[in-house]
RNA sequence: GCCCCCGUAGUUCAAUGGAUAGAACGGAGGUUUCCUAAACCUUAAAUGCAGGUUCGAUUCCUGCCGGGGGCACCA
């Protein structure tokens, strides 16, 4: 149980002697230390709810407040109940975690399942700065739900059908160069697409042959097919190697031509049942026809008067669309599959599809907890979304590759004893993982401008400041020479900075649920640099090796602690830890 | 026109309705015979504007201002 779960359960007690019946009496961690460690403000909340004085209530509760061997309680300000953790409680759960695999994190997510929808990109077209944010935080959500006892499926539904095939196999019929397919595919079929897309746009009859050639494969080309599936094999293998430099794993890759062959029947029976209709030659699902345009967002003012803002399921010209595929995934999810939940990690524009996809699966019949995990853009220079196919926009590949340049560059000057070998793979560790870290450390609602400097960032709030505690811990057991077993090892606090370090220690099973209360990977970032501050002010005031026994045995075990915390927590984000650095 | 997201130190970002709004970078000043100074310690500096709800508002509500985005056959 964690610190906060045990003193919930007391004052829990409290309040049902003093009140008579149970109430509600949440305890939360404090910002401010010098209040304590853990504060309710129940007794305000249920002054309030019997109109009695807050502080005589709080008064009363502490009255009736057993906390042997846990903590000291007081009444502050309006009426808070503070509590401050006694040294000894600390140690003895700094002695428990020592002993615990999950490190104080509970399984909450036991006994159900989700499915974690993220990345996602098109294929045949090269992945850049704008596909990292679904990439990185739906990786880092779904490590997170595995560690806290999910049934984690994570699926990458790739965009392998949509109207962007037409323009590559026209390009692919008339630009193809097959040496250079043969030397960089990747690179060939992105230069084919950069190409017709140009003449697509400049030149209609262009445009009309591509769409011709689209026709072809949905109707089964047996030559379209084949080309299709070329380009299908060649950009997996591509997005393959970057998933694997950024150390992300997929449990299925579902794009949305798996899903084809059931669109037909899904628009006929929500026909058949009534919940779509035709509309301009189109089949739409209209929203609930009884709401009014003040509480319905759906509800648009169009020619007149006031109608609402249907999704598109069968186009007038009989073909479909993303709302019908994403329709069809989530029977699959909740049929095959029988998802709990499904999180979507996918951009904020794309709300309004969302809402109505998740409205149109509810009516038809398919319950489950859907939720649109939404991000912030990122945006050019200009504060203009990045587009895909302006030319400015980096690639995802140029800017690990710069992050690790960066990274050798410091690596080369901070500690140039290093073998090569070590050098390149650190170099590797340390950029990707600056890289990640810039974009789980910030609020993913944020938009943000994109820049070099502050995503390849190694000083100050970044990944290599967390890697390089972990790298100070394992040079002090580098020294031990020898196994050291600490799992019986008994802890003795004495100065402050080992106090605070078992505080941020203890939170750790606290805060990676909370991760998962509003999909804030950030929330974790920032607790391990709160984590890493204190280990580093530790690290500075309290001598390890040279300390005398008892206390050199017990900030073994924290140096342990710490970096077992450290190293679970930046697993979580996705982020590796180097040895040495 | 309607709807959504975002406005916090010079800059980039934090803050489940809680107390004196936290960090980092940059600025100023200090720490190395001692386990990696990619560190530590000290310091100056901010909630767009106006109302409202509340014991208490950066957070919730209303209006305005500013930035970004979405709104019928792309995904």
């Amino acid at each position: 149980m964690t610190l906060q779960q045990k003193l919930e359960s007391r004052l829990a007690t409290a309040v049902a002697a003093v009140l008579g019946e149970p109430a509600a009496a949440p305890v939360v961690p404090v910002a401010d230390l010098r209040f304590g460690d853990y504060q309710s403000n129940a007794a305000m909340v249920l002054a309030k709810q019997r109109k009695t004085n807050p502080r005589a209530l709080a008064g009363d509760i502490i009255g009736r407040l057993d906390l042997t061997g846990l903590a000291t309680a007081e009444i502050a300000g309006p009426g808070f109940i503070n509590f401050r953790v006694l040294p000894e409680a600390f140690a003895a759960r700094a002695e428990a975690l020592l002993r615990d695999e999950r490190l104080g994190v509970p399984a909450t997510g036991a006994g159900r399942t989700v499915v974690v929808d993220f990345s996602a990109p098109n294929v045949a077209k090269p992945m850049h700065v704008g596909h990292i944010r679904s990439t990185i935080i739906g990786d880092s959500l779904a490590r997170v739900a595995r560690f806290l006892g999910f049934n984690v499926i994570a699926d990458n539904h790739i965009g392998d059908w949509g109207t962007q095939f037409g323009m590559i196999l026209h390009g692919w019929k008339t630009l193809l160069d097959r040496d250079a397919l043969t030397k960089d595919p990747i690179a060939e079929l992105v230069r084919v697409y950069r190409e017709i897309n140009a003449s697509a746009k400049a030149d209609p009859a262009v445009m009309d042959l591509c769409k011709a050639e689209l026709v072809k494969l949905q109707a089964g080309d047996p030559e379209n097919l084949g080309i299709w599936q070329q380009c299908i094999d060649v950009s997996k293998q591509g997005l393959q190697k970057i998933y694997d430099r950024l150390d992300v794993r997929f449990d299925h890759w579902l794009g949305e031509s798996y899903y084809n062959d059931r669109l037909p029947g899904l628009v006929d029976e929500f026909l058949a049942k009534g919940l779509a209709r035709e509309s301009d030659g189109a089949v739409c699902v209209f929203s609930d026809g009884a709401k009014k345009p003040e509480d319905d967002p759906f509800m648009v003012h169009k020619e007149g008067g006031w109608t609402d803002n249907p999704a598109i399921i069968r186009k007038a010209d009989g073909g479909f669309l993303y709302a019908t595929t994403d329709l069809a995934t989530i029977q699959y999810r909740i049929d095959e599959w029988k998802a709990d939940h499904v999180w979507y990690v996918v951009g904020v524009p794309q709300q309004l599809h969302f809402r109505q996809v998740f409205e149109a699966a509810e009516r038809w019949g398919k319950r489950g907890d859907f939720r649109h995990v939404g991000f912030g853009s990122i945006l050019g220079e200009d504060r203009k979304l990045m587009r895909t196919r302006s030319g400015e926009n980096v690639g995802l590949t140029d800017v690990l590759e710069e992050a690790v340049e960066r990274a050798a560059a410091v690596i080369a000057e901070k500690n140039p004893d290093l073998a090569p070998d070590e050098a390149a793979e650190i170099a590797e560790t340390i950029g990707i993982g600056a890289v990640k870290f810039a974009e789980l450390s910030q609020n993913r609602l944020t938009d943000y401008v994109f820049a070099w400097d502050r995503m390849l960032a190694l000083q100050g709030d970044t990944a290599p400041y967390l890697q390089y505690s972990h790298v100070r811990i394992r040079s002090i057991f580098r020294k031990l020479e020898g196994p050291c077993d600490l799992s019986g090892q008994r802890v003795a606090l004495g100065e402050d900075a080992e106090i605070h370090l078992v505080r941020m220690l203890t939170r750790f099973g606290e805060v990676v649920p909370s991760v998962l209360d509003d999909f804030r990977p950030n929330l974790l970032a920032n607790y391990l640099l709160d984590l890493a501050r204190a280990f580093h002010s530790f690290f500075e005031a309290c001598p390890v090796l040279k300390a005398e026994e008892p206390a050199r045995g017990s900030r073994l075990a924290l140096c342990e602690l710490t970096s077992r915390v450290l190293s679970k927590g930046l697993d979580l984000l996705g982020i590796r830890v180097p040895e040495r650095m």
